[in-house]
DNA sequence: CTTGGTTAATAATTCACCAGA
DNA sequence: TCTGGTGAATTATTAACCAAG
C-alpha cells in the first residue's frame, strides 16, 4: 500500500451538496428495477430493511465507510440506524437502499467476472465498481478468523507453506459464506485473503 | 457551543514537528521537581506508571484526546499503552509523564482557585490551563451516572426542580471522587454538571 | 417542553508497516 | 522471519443540538 496523498479533497462526487438517489444510481442499466426495489423498501419496516442490509454487509464484509462515502449519510446516524433501529427519514433511507440495490449487482458482477483469470483488482475495475471510491481496507471475516484461530492453537509460527495453505482454506470459506464457488475467489476484491495478511494476523496475534 | 471553523489548522504548537518535554513543561514554576518525577517514572515499570495515569485520568475524567493533543502522541498508540501495556519508547513515555506532571499541578490549582466565586470557565483560565488546547467535551463520570440511573428508575421525566437537585447531587459526587470539597465544584471545569446536561441525559436515555 | 432526527467528537480495535537482530 | 514499536483507518458510543408538534 502506498501512503495516499492525504490532501486529495477529490472524493466521490458532489463535495458539499447532498447526494441524491440519481447520483448513486448514475448510469448502469437496470435502474428501473432498482427504483422499484427502493420504493418497495421505503414502504416497508425500516428495521427489517436495516437488518437485511446489515446481514448483507456482514456476509460480504463490506465496510460501513463505503456506504457512508457513497451515500453521503452521516456515519454515526447510519451506524445507529443499522444497529439499533434509530429512525431515519425516507429521503435518507432512499439513499441507503439505492446504494444497496446497486451494490448487490456490482458484487454479483464481480464474482461473475472473477471466473476469468483476472486478479482481484482487475476484477473490481472490470465490474465497474464505483470508480472514485477509495479502495476498501481488507477486513477479516469471522469464518477465516475461526480457521486462523484453530491453526494458532496448534502452531503459533506457521511456515510459509502452512500459511499458503491457510490462505486457500480462508478464501474457500469466504466464498462459501457468500454462496459462490471457491474458484471465484478473486471476486472477493479487497477482502481477498493473502499470505501477507495471514502473516500479519499471526504476528499481531502473538503480541 | 459554536460550530468551530473546522479548517483552522492552528492547533496547539508545532504543527508538524515532534513535541519535546520542554514544550510541554514550558514556563510555569516547579519544573525541576517535575523533571525528577519524569525521570523517576521512566526508570520504573511502564505498566505500573500507565495504570497510575489511567487511574488519574479516570478519577478526573480527563479525555484521552487532551493527552494526545498536548503530547503529540499517536492516539491508538497511547490507548494501547495505557490499556494494554503495549510498549512505548522512553522518548515518548517522557512526553506522557511530562504531561501528567504538569496536569496534576494544573488540576490542583484549578480546585484551589475554585474556592473563590468564579465560574467554571474562569477558573480554568485563571489556573493557567494550557491556553491553546481546545475546550474538552463534557463527560459523565460513573458516580454521576449511577445517580442519574437511580433517579431514572423512579422518574423518567424529572421536573426542572428535580433536575437541579440532581445537578447538585452529581457535582457533589464528582468532587467527592476527586477528593475535594463539594464547594469547589467549579474546579470540575468542563466536567461540571449542569441542568442542561442532566436534561440531555434523560432525553437521550429515553430513546 | 419533549420526541423525532441528526451530528461532531471520542476512543477501542483492527490491520499494517518498518527497523533492526 | 521475526519482534519491538507505531500508526492510519474503522466504527460503536457519547453527549449534544434543533425543528416542530
Amino acid at each position: 500500500d502506498k501512503r495516499e496523498d492525504h490532501d486529495a479533497d477529490q472524493y466521490d462526487c458532489s463535495p458539499t451538496a447532498e447526494k441524491t438517489i440519481d447520483d448513486i444510481l448514475k448510469g448502469s442499466p437496470g435502474n428501473d428495477e432498482r427504483r422499484a426495489l427502493i420504493d418497495n423498501l421505503l414502504r416497508q419496516d425500516p428495521w427489517k430493511a436495516a437488518k437485511n442490509i446489515k446481514n448483507y454487509m456482514g456476509r460480504h464484509n463490506i465496510p460501513q465507510r463505503e456506504v457512508v462515502d457513497s451515500t453521503g449519510l452521516n456515519q454515526s446516524h447510519l451506524s445507529q440506524h443499522l444497529n439499533k433501529g434509530t429512525p431515519m427519514k425516507n429521503q435518507k433511507r432512499g439513499l441507503l437502499y439505492a446504494w444497496w440495490a446497486k451494490k448487490k449487482d456490482e458484487v454479483a458482477a464481480q464474482f461473475k467476472i472473477a471466473q476469468s483469470g483476472m486478479g482481484a483488482e482487475q476484477v473490481e475495475e472490470a465490474a465497474g465498481v464505483s470508480p472514485r471510491a477509495r479502495r476498501n481496507r481488507f477486513k477479516w471475516g469471522p469464518a477465516s478468523q475461526q480457521i486462523l484461530y484453530d491453526a494458532y492453537q496448534h502452531q503459533r509460527n506457521p511456515t510459509k507453506e502452512e500459511r499458503e495453505e491457510l490462505v486457500k482454506k480462508c478464501n474457500r470459506a469466504e466464498c462459501n459464506q457468500r454462496g459462490v464457488s471457491p474458484s471465484h475467489a478473486n471476486g472477493l476484491g479487497s477482502n481477498l485473503v493473502t499470505e501477507v495478511r495471514v502473516y500479519n494476523w499471526f504476528a499481531n496475534r502473538r503480541k
